[in-house]
DNA sequence: CGCACTATTGATGTATTTCAAGCCAAGTGG
DNA sequence: CCACTTGGCTTGAAATACATCAATAGTGCG
């Protein structure tokens, strides 16, 4: 059940900066729980105090915002490795919302611990704030997009992007990338009504950039699709990962 | 010319985290530079990597994204005390521009120093990640906006937003904000053309919930402005300036 | 079976963009 | 001094992208 850093698979793989078995350690050592939640659980509340630093062990996960009449924002998707629950370690109380999309397991590392860290890991804690910009470059790409990208423009980024972001991690099964959303999240994510986003979709598809069934999306041409969003920047790698 | 840490007036504001002389000391040994840049001039280069890690002691910039045909989102208003550069000290290249609003003074943190800062500095590498943490919360919410506010409540909510930071920070004299953007500036930041900002700026200012002439913004009615917007976030304080 | 959730499609309404023109103040070169 | 440009603001009209309303259909589930 619980899986010690020291055997993660995930800290493994490529994208992943390796770790010296000391540093590992030193993560293992701040690491507190092994949660898994179903999909669809909050657990991360907006303007609460509980929530902890986590990383996404595996599964996927979304950050979002609302307004007070019910509209949702999607600020970013979260894919295994990233980091998330920085702000409310910081402030205290969290800006914003997170929930599982799929079944996921969450790496749980005590914020209480947080602030040592610097003082004692400072390698540890440099790896935070990296992760923490890397985050906010995210965050901005997604603001380029809302802001000043039309609505098939908005498909094709996000696709593009997860499909980048899915590749590195090496998500893709023959091409194929297993993505859990429904066609409201793409919508929430983009700034977009479902019913349109729903007819931007079909008229996408009708250009054979790409397959998207069942939640199974293949990108048949993933130049193309870029060429299309005007999105062209690539996942950064090697990245730490906590 | 040259502002010396031990001496800066801008960290005394009751905005910030007070520092001690050995902090500030540290600060100072930091420091590499005191730029003043005239309005206008791009400090941090798209897809660049010479920029260094920045404090805005002076005026006012902003963050900026484009897509390849000159679509322009801007991300972020930089004022001073806020933190600028953060992703290009960590990734050697950064994904956004940065301009001078104003004429502009930067305290220059060379990103070579950087990395040691973990080691050496605990406390100020805290606040390096606290500062960005708290700037990717400004992005979030300005997401949440350019996704899903109207244009009106778009508008009114970057002028609540501006004026509640403004306040924080001692900028209003007797209520009054020098704000020196363009409509243009606004319409990049909220994600509109320029004809509609003009047009919704002047249904707005029939509602005489604020009065804006030759740059100088009067937020009469901050509660209703707020409402009007769904925009209900303080800025956060005390916080901590390098 | 009924219910909830998701995808789909057509019709209609509205918000926003684009195009086009004009205005004013400030700067610049003759 | 003027003629001329330039940047920012303003306004109307037309075009379009996107939202909203409404209805249907498939799927899984208690």
């Amino acid at each position: 059940m619980y899986v010690r850093c020291a055997a993660c698979p995930l800290r493994l793989k490529p994208v992943f900066v390796q770790k010296t078995e000391q540093e590992v350690a030193l993560i293992e050592e701040w690491k507190s729980d092994h949660l898994r939640l179903s999909e669809g659980t909050e657990f991360i509340h907006p303007d609460q105090s509980r929530s902890e630093l986590y990383t996404l062990f595996a599964g996927w996960a979304y950050r979002y915002k609302e307004l007070s009449d019910g509209r949702r924002q999607i600020l970013n998707f979260v894919l295994p490795g990233d980091l998330i629950g920085l702000q409310s370690s910081m402030f205290g109380k969290s800006f914003y919302g997170a929930v599982a999309l799929t079944d996921v397991e969450l790496c749980q590392l005590p914020r209480r611990k947080f602030r040592r860290l610097f003082e004692r890991m400072p390698e540890l804690a440099y790896d935070v704030t990296w992760l923490g910009s890397r985050s906010e470059s995210v965050v901005d790409e997604n603001l380029l997009t809302a802001g000043r990208r039309g609505a098939a423009e908005k498909i094709a980024a996000l696709f593009a992007s997860l499909y980048k972001r899915a590749e590195t991690l090496g998500l893709l099964v023959d091409g194929v990338l297993e993505m859990p959303l429904t066609q409201q999240h793409i919508a929430d994510a983009l700034g977009l009504s479902l019913v349109h986003t729903n007819k931007t979709l079909a008229k996408l598809r009708a250009q054979n950039l790409f397959t998207l069934a069942e939640g199974q999306l293949v990108v048949k041409n993933l130049r193309s699709m870029s060429r299309l969003a005007q999105h062209f920047e690539e996942d950064i790698a090697p990245r730490p990962i906590i």
